[in-house]
DNA sequence: TTCATTTTTGAAACGATTTCAAATTTATAA
DNA sequence: TTATAAATTTGAAATCGTTTCAAAAATGAA
């Protein structure tokens, strides 16, 4: 895909947000690694190119790019946030043995719901926890295979 | 409904939990009270009972509970965990302006999923937010109503 | 009662995030 | 280009919910 530093350009102007370098890098980072890293993940991946970059910053981008819908929040981790780039309805699940999320496909407006009938609804999140196939299956050595 | 101590009592028993003054007093405030509270919620409400409760002690009974299956967690919220008596599957909706969080029916289950075919599932979480009708509608004084 | 185990407690530690104010960068107008 | 205002970046410190820790207190079994 391009993810050129034109075609960033133009997305973060496309929203009214300036293209500061280290904002361009962020949105750079989250598109190319795609998954659903931290902001800690995306400040030390950055920190090697922007010696200077300071993780206020990383937050303070991130917070505009979720403001802005560049960004989704996936908050299922019990610690940090995280965040994806998928923009598309799906839901998250998270493996309770390693940790990873997986995106998977959920139309949640095909589920009959009672009690909300006089709510405005702006956001819904779908969250799954259980096992991946990976930590589920052990392999012949006797060890778990890698989270992707 | 009977919340007496004898009831507390047998239901920390038949969990295999020592039926302990303070565990007493979380599970009878728990289910007195029902909403969704958060641990501070709950110290606050008990230290005057309990001159000596320390948060900790707040803290572990929750986890207690929640590991006994006693209690579910309800992480919709960006800062304090809450905690909720009812235990039968049902999504949570957190308005955005008064914080309120709403209990809803819906049966996970019928919708259709794609993508966690070889996956263990061992919890479903539907976390809606939005806005609640008191919010909605500003009353004739011009002040929004009271939340629930 | 005695002893071992569990529970409670306050203080301190922790960790992700936010706040703050100063320094730097950028956009706009003169 | 230069001046000026506004936006952005930065490091340090603060915040806040939660966890860790070790000691004290309570509890149950022998």
């Amino acid at each position: 895909m391009d993810y050129s530093i034109e075609f960033l350009t133009r997305r973060l102007k496309s929203k009214a947000i300036r293209p500061s370098y280290q904002r361009i890098k962020v949105l750079e980072y989250v598109h190319q690694k795609g998954g659903h890293p931290t902001a800690d993940d995306i400040f030390r991946a950055l920190s090697g190119d922007i010696p200077s970059l300071s993780k206020v910053t990383v937050y303070n981008t991130l917070h505009t790019f979720v403001k802005a819908g560049l960004l989704r929040v996936v908050d299922i981790d019990d610690g940090e946030k995280r965040y994806d780039v998928t923009l598309a309805d799906h839901g998250h699940f998270q493996c309770e043995a390693c940790g990873t999320i997986f995106n998977f496909r959920v139309n949640i407006d095909q589920v009959p719901i009672e009690g909300l009938e006089r709510f405005e609804i702006t956001q819904k999140n779908v969250y799954f926890k259980g096992l991946c196939p990976n930590c589920l299956q052990p392999t012949a050595n006797g060890r778990k295979e890698e989270a992707r």
